[in-house]
DNA sequence: ATTCATGCAAACGATTTGCACTGAA
DNA sequence: TTCAGTGCAAATCGTTTGCATGAAT
């Protein structure tokens, strides 16, 4: 039934309780979908569930070795998470906000690679973030 | 005579000895100049200042917020300062040695510039990081 | 005397870990 | 009955802060 399950199962990971519901919240955040452990946590908590700090911490670290989700480190100290279903992108995150917008650009994309390679090196993974501000209106 | 006192002055800073140690080994450090709070701390007991490390913080930031050195938030939690007198870069991290290339690319500084116009913005700053592994030789 | 800079230790926030407990196979 | 998964509290890590002392103006 649940779709989720199968997610799980898929990457070795046993169907528990706090795991589907971690999954749920992460896979239908809406408005923004960049979540930090805590944002997680107390999403859980007014919806009733009973699950630790710890766990949450726990069961995003699982999701993202399987692939799951990816974890970003903005600026600010704490990690945000984001299910990793959706194709590449990458990020601006306003200054003045907090808004966080995405957007992908394949020239930049190519030149990463071409650089890489040109270093004698191939990408594992890269990590863009434009901090920015509103022009002036 | 030292240009640093020079410099610490004219961004309003006064001469003080941790100050210039400080600015010192950022400056000297030659092999890998990307250095922790915790790097500037150990070289300082190396050469044996006797500077707290909450005073390298606090000077870290200092030069940070007088534009003298950057801050970079490569991933894993600490984060790591250089010079910023030299012209602007982006980093290629290897993952396996944990090496640091820079590079400078300006197509890729051109699009950035671009997409956050499109998107009413305009950059205040940017991180971007490659992780990398070498080529299958 | 007033102000700024420092060292030390305590406080911090995000994240991790030890451990005892529960529940499913 | 075995063992992964969990909650809770304590521990850790990088970094910041409060406070009292010390140097410079």
């Amino acid at each position: 039934m649940s779709s989720e399950n199968a997610e799980l199962r898929k990457v070795g990971l046993k169907v528990t309780l706090p795991r589907v519901k971690i999954f749920n919240i992460l896979e239908n955040a809406e408005e923004d979908h960049h979540l930090s452990a805590e944002d997680v946590y107390k999403k859980l908590l007014e919806q009733g569930d009973d699950v630790g700090l710890a766990t949450v911490y726990r069961v995003l670290t699982q999701f993202e070795a399987a692939g799951l989700v990816l974890r970003h480190n903005f600026e600010g100290g704490h990690a945000v998470f984001e299910m990793a279903g959706d194709d590449h992108h990458d990020h601006m995150v306003c200054t003045q906000t907090g808004e966080v917008i995405e957007f992908v650009d394949e020239v930049i994309e190519e030149r990463q690679q071409k650089i890489a390679k040109e270093h004698g090196y191939e990408i594992v993974d890269h990590s863009l973030i434009l901090y920015v501000k509103p022009l002036k209106s």
